[in-house]
DNA sequence: TTGTAAGCGTTATCAA
DNA sequence: TTGATAACGCTTACAA
């Protein structure tokens, strides 16, 4: 069976004995067409459920009014409040989102820009730092403006909104220790960049505290289950620990449901601490202490940024901070 | 600034003095091409990050290789393993998706949907069952094959995936009697339709044991802390409460953590069941009770209907009910 | 207010 | 193995 033949502009101006044009216009330009031809052309549209052919007009127009966008994940509501900060930009400014995942996956990223690209998207919004050449080598052939958001790498493609996740950790972890940890771990899951990041901070805070960094690590995605398994683990490896630093609220709050269940109190016995703060950090009991990242806010500035230097007036300034802060939460 | 002129076939020839037909010819029957211009082609698409302007083929071809995928959330682990099992028999399949996020309102899925249908996608996947009529229209227009995914509506739009919500929770909720319930509540969020047929799963399951349905619902988003807050709101309004249906796991995990702050001990004193049996409620101690949905089959058999309809080998079934298990959780 | 003509970058078809 | 030509459905620029 094939795809039935679909309505085209002359179509309806066929069936109204006018020419296409003046259906392209009542689109574009409805106030230039006669009161009565829009009306009829309105009604047509309405009844047949008419629904404009996009291909042609990327082909002859250079701006097609499209942004694409890669988010690792789609289970993970950090990138769902990214996304929902990027749409409250664009949707009014006219612009579509192309959305595509990549699975945290650099291949996949590559094959999702090229899919983005053969689309003639008019900007990128990227989640990620690490890039295959090839992906590289089709953003710069393609010219078109790019966001990395989430982190501030040293040399962004083009523009970066984010924040610092070394020295958010670094600023956490050391007020774990302030507030009297002295054995804290790091529990990680497989890794992205962020949570390399995440690490270096962790070390370095334990490092100028003095104290010995030790990690456990999951080459798994990271989850609430993994969460309780790194916890054990953790307990299994080492003596005296006294807080874990966890990559995000995932692993920390199963690693609370380990210790809960294990009979050891936080945050009496056992600080945790994660990353995001997610609304099930702020449900649970005792309640998550964990780093908020701004993470709508990047999304909205991403967007503002890419918006603008699509339309020419880019910013001379090209990575921006947004900062973090954190939950009061009673897990510490 | 404007977009870069993009590199075209005609570019690629140019430089290598053929026309743009053997490079053409290049990416779709490679082996057609000479050994010799077939490397030479490749080291310039290589050199140059060259992606292929996908609008010609929109235009020029009936079937685009391209289906749509419209779900309500991007945050929901439900959809995120409902796209994952499309994916995996979209890609080998040589299909690309294009997804897009509708917040659980038929407004924006029209929006979408006609997004979608610009790019003249070979067919959709659908996550809701209640859609405007506009959308309707443009479907119907289209022509194209379509798959409700997630129900089994009365009378589909075209195809049918999922399980019988309803009955799912009509058992599970009889099995809360029979376990020794009498005064069971619904918790509910902002509701959309899989959310109604579980209440009236509910519903019909209290009558035929006896007993009087009680709901309470937020017009929020369902999340941990709303689920929280329903548990909170049920022990104030009804008195005897010994369980808890919840219409997802977020609710049920936040109506566990209320309970344990409260000490009210689940399950002794209090049965709490969930729906979707996400990875987090095997985290929690005790593991909740929840109803399994099988997204990710339902995800595969969506996109193997979908496949077959394009290619034009229809089914003559129409609906395909997925069935349901339940966790072996704890916390009933 | 409406229409005409040319062109966008690819692919199908046929020819060399 | 490669090339020439027409066609896809719309928009731009200009004309009526």
């Amino acid at each position: 069976m094939n795809k039935k033949k679909s309505l085209t502009l002359q179509d309806i101006a066929d069936e109204l004995g006018i020419t296409k044009m003046t259906v392209s216009r009542y689109f574009r330009e409805p106030e230039r067409v006669a009161k009565a031809t829009r009306e009829r052309i309105a009604k047509i549209v309405e009844n047949q459920g008419f629904v404009q052919n996009r291909a042609p007009s990327l082909m002859s127009k250079a701006i097609t009014n499209t942004i694409g966008v890669v988010i690792p994940s789609l289970s993970n509501q950090v990138f769902a409040s990214l996304v929902e900060g990027i749409e409250s930009i664009t949707q009014p400014a006219g612009f579509d989102i192309l959305l595509a995942h990549s699975g945290y996956d650099a291949r996949v990223e590559e094959r999702k820009v090229a899919m983005l690209l053969s689309y003639r998207v008019d900007g990128l919004i990227l989640c990620e730092t690490s890039h295959t050449s090839k992906t590289i080598n089709m953003i710069k052939q393609s010219g078109i403006p790019v966001v990395e958001a989430m982190e501030l790498p040293e040399s962004p493609l083009d523009m970066a909104v984010g924040m610092d996740h070394q020295r958010a950790s670094y600023d956490t972890v050391s007020e774990m220790v302030r507030r009297g940890c002295r054995h804290v771990i790091y529990l990680a899951a497989r890794l992205d960049n962020r949570t390399r990041l995440r690490q270096k901070g962790y070390e370095q805070a334990m490092w100028d505290a003095g104290l010995t960094p030790s990690s456990v690590a999951t080459p798994f995605h990271s989850s609430f289950t993994q969460g309780q398994a790194l916890m054990r683990q953790a307990l299994n490896n080492y003596n005296k620990i006294d807080g874990v630093f966890c990559t995000n609220d995932d692993l920390a709050i199963g690693a609370m449901q380990y210790c809960l269940e294990k009979g050891i109190r936080v945050p009496y016995d056992m600080a945790v601490v994660g990353f995001n703060a997610l609304d099930i950090g702020q449900a649970m009991k005792p309640r998550l202490t964990s780093v908020v990242t701004p993470r709508e806010q990047i999304g909205i500035k991403s967007a503002e940024l890419l918006l603008a230097a699509i339309s020419g007036s880019r910013d001379t300034q090209r990575t921006f901070d947004l900062g973090y802060s954190l939950t009061e939460g009673k897990s510490w």
